[in-house]
DNA sequence: AGGAAATATTTGTCAGGACATTCTGACCTC
DNA sequence: GAGGTCAGAATGTCCTGACAAATATTTCCT
């Protein structure tokens, strides 16, 4: 049951200790050195062999506990999850998605330009109607086939974005690599049929049954920092959304 | 900007200090009592004031900030987050979102029945092919018109689930009733057509865009409770999912 | 042998203190 | 006036210590 685990420390690194815990036995069991449902040392034990005290090594099991890898019941200790846990509740976006699973992603840029927004865009944005913002409409591909047609608007003057960067690299990285911290999204899934317009773009049917997603992504200060229309091909695309209670 | 809010403690109360205060600041903000973007006061203080200890104070703070309520930085202080937060995060069944919306449910249980289960079923809920598990089909109608069309594979001695109960109440409150806890959820969103069968329960024309989820429910232990296959009006009904990146 | 009570184990909560790191703003210098 | 430096203020990390509560195990009595 009590996994001899090793776990390195340094205590010269900048990063925490409890991250370090933390890592490592993610790791372990990510390895498999850590079988699901079984148990760990107790939190007491852990931090005797470590060196670290308590508190510490509850940080550590307590952070691995809000990404959903272990589970805790007072009077029985910690186990490992049972059943596997598709790691998926990152923000990300449809272009890391498809990289990740090797899908050979590609964009083409239909629009990039400040518009005057509408009432709805304006609200979400926390702008008043008539101002302007930057207006991205693309076209995404996967293995060569149409997937998803995407619209977004953006504060302007939150990133430097253009045509030829938004064709390599998804709309998500290059906002990170700007500095934006993106924390909150709330989306709002439903389905409707193509209408002409569309179903030329993706290739399909007039008519046919397309994905819709409507998100408002918000940073780590709460402000709005994209707002996306998109519709997929359903033929094509499926989301995946994981939830965990606390 | 610090604003003086009260907080009541009861120390005779089973519910913990940090708990306690955390709802109280949860309150006050959604009272509007603590403005988006207003600053908290420092957690020293607030400690001092409440007659508590600061690990007490932080442990209701960073209970708040992973519900997406609050923003800490270094160096600054701790804020109410700007944009307002739809709090959508908890692991709902339709019947909750519905009736919360005052859309008066009602449900026609079509079966309701032990069954063996296929391959696939048999894997997510970790059973043997050709084993039995309770097969449950429903048809969701609000405010008197066909909505979606729901089959369950739950796992058999799980909880006593009767039709009449299926009829007026959701089925994860029964299963939290029975004791059972939800803890993650597995989602996967789509679209497709509806066939002819749907189209005549729902009350749809063939081929009318359906919104389709697929999902795995897993109790605090890891193990799968509930897997579900359900078609909704895409008409009638759309997904609402709020993401928090930590 | 069976059931109830006592005991042990383990996580949950809370206190109080120390130092590190980061951000803001004021001040000073060039 | 622009830029850098420094002090203050706030959160982040880590420590020690103690008791409470829930669960599992053992022991004891019938």
């Amino acid at each position: 049951m009590t996994a001899n685990l090793a776990i390195d420390l340094d205590r010269s690194s900048p990063v925490p200790l409890y991250f370090q815990v933390a890592e490592q036995i993610a790791e372990a069991i990510r390895r498999g050195d850590l079988a699901p449902g079984s148990r760990l040392d107790n939190e007491i034990l852990l931090a005797d062999r470590l060196g670290l005290s308590r508190p510490t090594i509850r940080q550590a099991i307590q952070y691995l506990v809000d990404k959903g890898l272990l589970v805790r019941k007072r009077g029985v200790g910690t186990q490992v999850v049972h059943g596997q846990v598709k790691r998926s509740v990152e923000l990300t976006s449809l272009y890391d998605d498809l990289r990740r699973a090797g899908q050979e992603p590609a964009t083409k840029v239909l629009a990039l330009e400040p518009r005057p927004v509408d009432e709805q865009v304006a609200q979400v944005l926390g702008l008043s109607p008539g101002d302007e913002a930057l207006y991205l409409e693309r076209l995404r591909f996967a293995s060569g086939e149409p997937l998803a047609l995407l619209h977004n608007w953006l504060p302007l003057a939150l990133a430097p974005l253009t045509a030829e960067g938004l064709q390599g690299r998804g709309l998500y990285e290059l906002l990170r690599a700007a500095g934006v911290r993106m924390r909150v999204a709330n989306q709002r899934i439903g389905a409707r049929a193509a209408s002409a317009t569309e179903a030329k773009l993706l290739d399909e049917r007039r008519g046919a049954p397309l994905l819709t997603m409507i998100r408002t992504t918000y940073d780590d200060q709460g402000r709005a920092v994209e707002h996306g229309s998109h519709v997929y091909r359903a033929s094509h695309y499926s989301l995946e959304v994981t939830l965990i209670e606390r």
